[in-house]
RNA sequence: CGGGGCGUAGCUCAGCUUGGCUAGAGCGCUUGGUUCGGGACCAAGAGGUCGCAGGUUCAAAUCCUGUCGCCCCGACCA
């Protein structure tokens, strides 16, 4: 390609809204341009890098036995009715009507769509197991899109689906899947781990997150140092020393709850400041309602004051859980805000307790009247007996520095990209929208799933977050949307006919390259080629053809090597390849 | 959804407090010339519904009201 005859809109300044390093960058070369909060135009470059991406995945999911295929975006809201995702949701789904009216969605993730195609064409366990993958652009009404690239309403995702007749069967494809996404994305030159997640809204049973270390990313992960243990914030667990029931809990000398006055003070950090106490040393308690049918079960969740309270976490012991909404809460005498751990007495609500509140002998905690707080609290003396039966000792908090993993080693926090993100479904969808094949025995089963999704936007992201230099974008040969550039420093004369030739033999040898056919100042073109990141430049300038020679540059490396003129082709192809290679190993 | 900030040329911004001539600068763009190994210089140009609507006023980029959009923090989030 010759540069003059490309849309590469490079530029100096990066708008000033444009925060993160990757997303200065994607615009400042031009790789892509914003439409509105979240909504981007891929530009020619950006789309080059795109498509190398999704090439890499192709061929490692290809590898896996998967077969692609197109889904619709546009969904019937029916399915997801039907599955319950369109109530769990929520306003995340993008909603719309068409004329007739009909309820439909934009597809945020596709598992209802191809667990219906799959129910209209899979009936027997002799066709399973099948895994079908699509690449396409997704859309979600997020409630605040940012971080330029990283968080956006609509963006492309290849999801994976695979369909089981065997628990067996699904692990060895799950596996067969996390071990196909190290390689895409060692082949794309990006840092992955791979931690322990919790499934989420998608429902499952398993599941693992792969996520690139880099201070811009969103998601928190927690590893232990002796390097065992690797999970998201959500689903890190933590070494409980010396557990503690309701019944073993340290009784403190007997002391009546003194009621203290916190007007106005609902949070833990006003409290504490009011009573001259540290947050530690207070009992936090959220409510929360259970189950689906009214009426709601109350959910008290106690954690320390400097804790919080991890959902996913109380879920394990307390099933489905949302935060109680405040009036109705009010009207049931739970004050949110004011609520203490003894309205279990009067309130048949059920009391989980974190380990390390139960191990406070005496706390500040909520009145349970507003604007009153009290403190002595015990949790032998001041529970009841019928409340204490109904109570349960668990983790329910979010792991904190100072916390070892469940084998004891130290663990450490860091932010990250989630990059994919691997999912052992079971039959929710199968079950829900009665996907069912014929067992050896004629007798209908529900299909078993799997899913595996890698945002290819989020693998280009996390490139430049963690690969860009002063001058711009370093990109990994694999993904770099062109392989080389060729920089005649003057597109006249000898250099053009040897930039001209050149350019003809890449391409015939199938190599990626850009030709800076421009008529600019050098230095305009040297900027441009380090600014758009090309890993190879070869510079035809006057003093090197007149030895016979062009310069060959890796970007990112110090100083040009001199190759000759004859065979250029051969020696810059072979550079490539050599590169392409090492990212493969 | 709560809090904060911002909308003036393709990009970065000044002008607004205290209303008043033809709305400015740098970068980028066009034309001509001189240049040419790391974002050149000279000269001449093109380019604007001052986000939008309403109001106040003899007069609004500037003041008032409403509205839309964008960014940041939080809440939320496969």
């Amino acid at each position: 390609m010759y540069w003059s005859r490309t849309l590469i809109p490079t530029a100096r300044q990066a708008p000033a809204d444009a925060q993160i390093a990757s997303h200065q960058w994607m615009i400042r070369a031009g790789l892509v341009r914003q439409i509105a909060a979240g909504v981007y135009d891929w530009l020619p470059l950006g789309w080059r890098a795109m498509q190398k991406i999704c090439a890499i995945i192709r061929q490692e999911m290809d590898a896996t036995g998967a077969q692609e295929l197109h889904l619709p975006a546009l969904l019937p809201a029916q399915w997801w009715k039907q599955t319950g995702r369109y109530a769990d949701y929520g306003p995340l789904l993008f909603k719309v009507k068409d004329r007739r009216d009909t309820e439909m969605i934009l597809g945020p993730t596709h598992e209802e769509c191809v667990t219906e195609l799959v129910k209209a064409y899979v009936g027997s366990h002799k066709q399973l197991p099948l895994i079908l993958y699509q690449i396409q652009g997704k859309f979600r009404d997020e409630a605040r899109p940012r971080n330029g690239l990283l968080r956006v309403r609509e963006f492309f995702m290849k999801d994976a689906y695979s369909f089981h007749s065997s628990a067996e069967s699904l692990h060895e494809t799950y596996q067969a899947m996390y071990h196909a996404y190290v390689r895409i994305f060692r082949r794309c030159g990006v840092s992955a781990v791979a931690v322990e997640a919790e499934s989420g809204p998608i429902g499952g049973e398993a599941s693992h997150e792969f996520i690139c270390p880099c201070a811009a990313g969103e998601d928190v992960m927690v590893r232990s140092e002796d390097g065992a243990y690797a999970a998201n914030l959500e689903r890190a667990g933590r070494a409980i020393f010396a557990p503690l029931t309701l019944a073993t809990a340290a009784a403190a000398p007997p002391a009546p709850l003194q009621r203290v006055p916190t007007p106005g003070a609902a949070t833990m950090q006003q409290v504490g400041q009011m009573l001259g106490a540290p947050p530690q040393h207070m009992i936090k308690t959220l409510v929360f309602v259970a189950g689906k049918d009214a009426p709601r079960p109350w959910v008290l969740a106690c954690v320390r004051g400097d804790h919080e309270v991890n959902e996913a976490k109380l879920r394990h012991v307390a099933g489905s859980v949302e935060l109680a909404p405040a009036e109705p809460a009010r009207a049931a005498g739970l004050i949110i805000g004011f609520v203490g751990p003894h309205a279990a007495n009067t309130i048949p609500a059920q009391l989980v307790i974190d380990p390390d509140v139960l191990a406070l002998p005496t706390a500040i905690a909520g009145g349970n009247e507003v604007d009153w707080h009290v403190k002595n609290f015990n949790w032998r003396h001041h529970l009841h007996p019928a409340a204490a039966q109904r109570a349960v000792v668990a983790d329910i908090r979010n792991a904190v520095p100072g916390d070892r993993s469940p084998a004891g080693s130290p663990l450490t926090f860091s932010k990250g990209i989630e990059l994919g993100h691997v999912f052992k479904l079971g039959t929710r969808y199968s079950q829900a929208l009665g996907a069912t094949y014929l067992d050896e025995n004629q007798q209908a089963q529900a299909i078993i799933m799997g899913c595996y999704g890698i945002g290819p936007g989020r693998i280009l992201v996390a490139a430049l977050e963690t690969l860009c230099d002063a001058d711009g974008i370093n990109w990994p040969m694999s993904i770099a949307p062109y392989q080389v550039v060729i920089t005649p420093i003057q597109y006249e004369g000898r250099a053009r006919q040897v930039a001209d030739q050149l350019h003809a033999e890449l391409v015939t040898r199938g190599v990626d390259v850009l030709l800076d056919d421009r008529d600019q100042r050098p230095g305009v073109k040297f900027k441009d080629a380090d600014l758009i990141g090309i890993p190879l430049r070869v510079v035809l300038g006057e003093k090197g053809l007149a030895a016979g020679q062009a310069e060959l540059k890796r970007r990112g490396e110090k100083g040009p090597v001199m190759l000759p003129l004859a065979n250029l082709a051969a020696a810059v192809d072979e550079r490539v390849r050599k590169c392409l290679a090492e990212a493969t190993l």
